[in-house]
DNA sequence: CCCTGATTCGC
DNA sequence: GCGAATCAGG
């Protein structure tokens, strides 16, 4: 006789639990249980009444009307959005221009980073340019951004400093 | 394109 | 009660 399958018993709740509180994120205490999907966790999670990590670090946000559509009966179709990359041409700040010039400058050699042509500009790619805009060498960071910014994790960064840490002008070494 | 949790609703 | 689908956001 085997077992009716995998589903919430004592010992995966109580891991789940433990996951949960640990700060571990629904789709690794998933794949940690392993048999669930990352949204059978977060159900679970709610019904045990665990949600609402005081953790708001991430995009967890309340009051958002979200849920399952209720069975549409009929679609209408969405007229396509075209998008030429002469609308994805970035328009950044002097002083991100000044710094990617920098960047150019002094050490573009950052792991990681793709650098791609204006061509190869992809929506989700960071628009950090890098190098003389005049110059056919010209190239853009082409990192995966963060989603709704048009720059990867590590030139939002730069592009977007606090007002207090901006207060002072940052020297530039070796360009001007 | 990757990821996070929140919510709804058919089962 | 369960969890896929969907939403809202980084």
């Amino acid at each position: 006789m085997v077992d009716a399958g995998p589903s919430w018993t004592k010992e995966r709740v109580e891991l789940l639990k433990r996951l949960w509180s640990d700060g571990r994120s629904a789709s690794q205490i998933a794949a940690e249980i392993g048999g669930v999907s990352r949204n059978a966790v977060i159900g679970k999670v709610h019904r045990l009444g665990l949600a609402g990590r005081v953790l708001k670090a991430n995009g967890a946000d309340g009051g958002a009307p979200a849920g399952r559509r209720p069975r549409p009966e009929a679609e209408a179709p969405a007229p396509a959005a075209v998008e030429t990359p002469t609308m994805l041409a970035p328009a950044p700040p002097a002083l991100a221009l000044v710094q990617a010039k920098v960047a150019a400058a002094a050490e573009i050699a950052l792991p990681g980073s793709e650098r791609v042509t204006i061509m190869e500009l992809r929506e989700y790619m960071c628009r950090w340019p890098m190098g003389d805009p005049s110059s056919p060498e010209f190239r853009y960071c082409g990192d995966r951004s963060i989603t709704g910014l048009p720059y990867c994790t590590h030139h939002a960064r730069i592009a977007y400093q606090p007002a207090a840490d901006r207060k002072r002008d940052r020297r530039v070494v070796g360009f001007r």
